[in-house]
DNA sequence: ATTTGTTATTTAATCGATTAAGCTTACATT
DNA sequence: AATGTAAGCTTAATCGATTAAATAACAAAT
């Protein structure tokens, strides 16, 4: 109804009282402030007349505190990180937390630039999905003091709160997988990356190979530097060659797997009878296809509600021990790694 | 380096003057406020060494803008509203704002709570994807003269600020499309809904079928309440009953249409032979189903963009008329809807 | 009558920036 | 010498809330 935002000052004003009281009784200070029943029943009710909202820019400049978290992922329109934010966007509200977004592009000068913007917005803490070469800006974080989560992705040598997965047993476990359905001759792609999660993804699938007593060609892993169809082309027209030739790929990401498996079927190879494929992230596309893809399953639910928690908690001021979660990944089986026939 | 930040009374007292002064040179006003060539370099300077950073909350409260723009969509997991979300963070950012996004999963009620938190953390303006039942929210907005412009969804009977799609016209052609490559016996799969666009896509749907001369049955319009599987399969399963059996089958969005192809799977019908697809929205699962799937492309880029350029004009203060901007779409003709052999 | 204590309320500083208005100088003009 | 005026700064109010400290009003105790 009212055109115009009231003030406390407003509400005071027709209560005929100081903004003291008025404040005091919506912030639900009455008892220890001793304001009168009369009063206070009537600041309550010309408030909720007037449909008084209090200026959260006031609140927050006094406070210190806006309610609100920066959350710093790769990119919104990767649906890996979109639902990662959805679930923090939901468990921030629970917590009466809102959330800022924003994208870095997996690069270190525009995940500073969006921290830099958010510090100023006085966001009360981060969540961040980190890129290469950041450990600066996490360190500047730390050394002033603003609290955050790292998510996803963490750098061992920092001591950072980090909510992440298992990456390398995540790996080791898919080719194992593999192996075990008798698929020995294994690709993987990645990315040519820094970052340690990658790396361990690949770790994971070199020491799976390593205890399996399998020889791995240098071929066999391609690390692309963009997720471009040249890469994935010339890495897996290689992997194909007659003397090295793989039967079984694994992808580091699930947008490794979508453009791989393009060319797969560009190629005319049957999954997974020329080519069995495992992926790491789940996709909306690996259902549709012919032969549904065997997807190492993040839990991003729980990735998320848990950087919330930790964020909060930190925020709330019960902190404690750095909190480093270390999550375990879970492969989900379908036919894309159905095991071979004992030929072979 | 500095580990506390400075305010402007801080630097103020470094150089030796008054704030009012910082405050000039630093917001580039020493000219018309007479600042002194020696004091403004000084000031400058120290603000560079102490690496001044203005209170972002201060200088909102004063000024009664915060350069954020709340973005209202119905699921940032959804990768037609990440995509969106992503167009529009950009175009934000360029123009010096920064964005909140909140999800109402279609839900008034949740909408509605958003509004009003995004109203108390003041943002400038909104730009919403509008649910259904929300004209009151909007008509709010408009009494409470808070800017917005309404984004891939408008309300035809309120006379707001939008940037959406021809929806009649896209549904029309690809229902043309179809007939013209030989399938006159075409289903539409859509939401329940009272919303103008999802209207709008029947609409157009029927209305071509109408000019061919085509009497529809009515099972071949399908209206689901939500996007379960048990709803597809009832429906699907009675579009193809013999007496009415369709042949083509076109989609509202493209979440139905993947849930729609996988039950087409299980029943192990051919595409487009035995059914031929059009789908509204592009996704990712369209390029890897084994016979690429025609869609209607939504030009997500410039929707976002331009919705954020109507709204940043608008906070500008450079108003004119109403914006209602209704921008085409285009077929993205593919395999799954590829003309029928002069058979049938 | 004075002190003490309790309850109920107001005053005013504060958060950090912006900005209209006021105050000094210095110097030019009459 | 008196007046005007421009340059160069400072003062202080303001945005809207919070909250420590001061004050008022009144009852009970000395």
């Amino acid at each position: 109804m009212g055109k115009k935002n009231l003030s406390l000052k407003d509400i005071a004003e027709k209560a005929q009282v100081s903004t003291a009281l008025v404040s005091y009784v919506l912030n639900g200070k009455e008892k220890e402030t001793r304001v009168g029943q009369e009063i206070a029943e009537k600041i309550r009710q010309i408030a909720k007349d007037f449909n008084y909202q209090p200026n959260y820019l006031a609140k927050s400049l006094r406070s210190g505190k806006t309610y609100t978290i920066g959350l710093i992922i790769a990119d919104i329109s990767n649906p890996f990180f979109a639902n990662i934010a959805r679930i923090v966007e939901d468990e921030a509200k629970k917590n009466g937390y809102t959330v800022i977004i924003g994208s870095s592009d997996e690069n270190a000068a525009k995940s500073r630039d969006l921290i830099d913007v958010f510090v100023n917005r006085k966001v009360d803490g981060f969540i961040i999905v980190s890129s290469e070469d950041t450990e600066e800006q996490v360190q500047d974080l730390m050394d002033k003091n603003i609290p955050f989560v790292l998510l996803d992705r963490h750098f061992p040598e920092l001591p950072t709160d980090y909510v992440s997965l298992n990456n390398y047993k995540a790996a080791y476990e898919a080719a194992t997988h593999l192996l075990e359905g008798g698929y020995l001759k294994i690709g993987f792609i990645g990315y040519k990356s820094r970052l340690f999660h990658m790396k361990e993804r690949i770790r994971g699938y070199q020491e799976a190979l390593q205890n399996h007593q399998i020889a791995a060609e240098p071929e066999w892993l391609l690390e692309v530097e963009f997720n471009t169809l040249e890469e994935i082309r010339t890495g897996i027209d290689n992997m194909l060659e007659a003397r090295h030739r793989v039967n079984a790929l694994i992808f580091g990401t699930y947008r490794l797997a979508i453009s791989g498996l393009k060319y797969i079927n560009e190629l005319g190879l049957k999954v997974p009878d020329d080519l069995a494929i495992v992926s790491f992230g789940q996709a909306e596309a690996f259902d549709l296809y012919y032969c549904p893809i065997t997807y190492v399953h993040q839990p991003m639910a729980d990735l998320g509600k848990t950087a919330v928690e930790v964020l909060v908690k930190k925020l709330k001021g019960e902190e404690g021990e750095k909190k480093q979660v270390m999550m375990e990944a879970e492969i989900i089986t379908r036919s894309s790694s159905k095991a071979k026939a004992a030929v072979d």
